[in-house]
DNA sequence: ACGCGCATGTAACCAGTTACATGATTCT
DNA sequence: AGAATCATGTAACTGGTTACATGCGCGT
């Protein structure tokens, strides 16, 4: 249940709507979580009928925007979570078992999606670069930075690491199939 | 729907039964995709009842153990998936989410859990090792070894990536609480 | 006789995905 | 007037998790 907990650290950070959340998923928190607005609202309703937060309608903009603000018993909540630990996440990567497919079923087309994933992975990588020399270009003072900054590293290095590996899975295709 | 795909590519390297498959999927298949025997049992009745694999029982073992072989059509929905190709899978790790909702509510006893990941990372590290010394202490000739090979050290890397990630979470930790 | 490991499953549940619905405001 | 954007939601479905059920054979 990390989704609750990743919607309670950002409204931590700052109060905000649904719509508004599921835009800073998108963009700044996505190299470690992402969730579409409908599970975003899902979830922000369940939490309200738990307590954990409450939210307070504002009509001036269009529609009825609704803020949510966490409660001490959510504040409490991802406290308590955080402390419990748990095993890693499960690895579960499709790309990793067409690699292994194509090797089973012989060339299949797979250079193409490895090129094209490449793309997306460099993109991602720029993107985290740009808010690397944005947020930190000295080095953070306080905790809460410095965690922010090792959670946006991890999110490079891991860019990083699939670039490699698909520049490796490129060339032992290269190799077979000239 | 890669359950589905990971199956077809593990019965085409050897036929196989439900809980064969669910072990094989624990063990050396364990770096790239899991999956629980209930899951696996799911999927291939499904499979069987779509005509992409069959299965004959074998009595002579204790209770009927049914060895699933994957049919042509099987290899034809491989292959089309092979090639289909797909953006990267999405991100999704709790510990991310632990480490920026620690810098948001405090000091939550986050160290000792990055302690604990760490050496199971370290271990299936060394598990990883194991396999590349046994099955790849020479290059390898053919390309669905050579594929294989790629996997595996995607495998390592990832363990790799993780030690390292969470040696610089907690060499912040150690920094600010001393 | 009893427990353990092999082997296959069912059922209920939860989280994430996809498709669609609705209404208001601003831009052209 | 019509399109794009902001904003919130419902419904149906799929995939993964957890808990439980059942029966056989082998070792002690």
């Amino acid at each position: 249940m990390s989704l609750r907990h990743a919607l309670l650290t950002a409204l931590l950070e700052k109060p905000a709507s649904g719509l508004e959340l599921a835009k800073r998923f998108d963009r700044s928190i996505a190299y470690f979580w992402n969730a579409t607005h409908q599970q975003i609202y899902r979830e922000l309703s369940r939490m309200e009928a738990e307590g954990l937060i409450e939210s307070t309608p504002e009509e001036n903009a269009r529609g009825v925007k609704k803020i949510h603000r966490v409660l001490p018993q959510g504040r409490k909540e991802l406290k308590r979570w955080v402390g419990e630990g748990g095993d890693p996440a499960p690895l579960r990567d499709p790309m990793m078992v067409r690699l292994r497919a194509e090797g089973v079923v012989g060339p299949a087309g797979l250079a193409d999606s490895l090129r094209a994933q490449r793309k997306q992975h460099l993109a991602k990588r720029a993107l985290y670069r740009e808010f690397e020399a944005k947020d930190f270009s000295k080095s953070p003072a306080d905790r809460a930075a410095a965690l922010r900054y090792v959670v946006l590293k991890a999110g490079l290095k891991y860019e990083d690491y699939w670039i490699e590996m698909l520049d490796e899975a490129l060339a032992v295709l290269d190799e077979f199939d000239h």
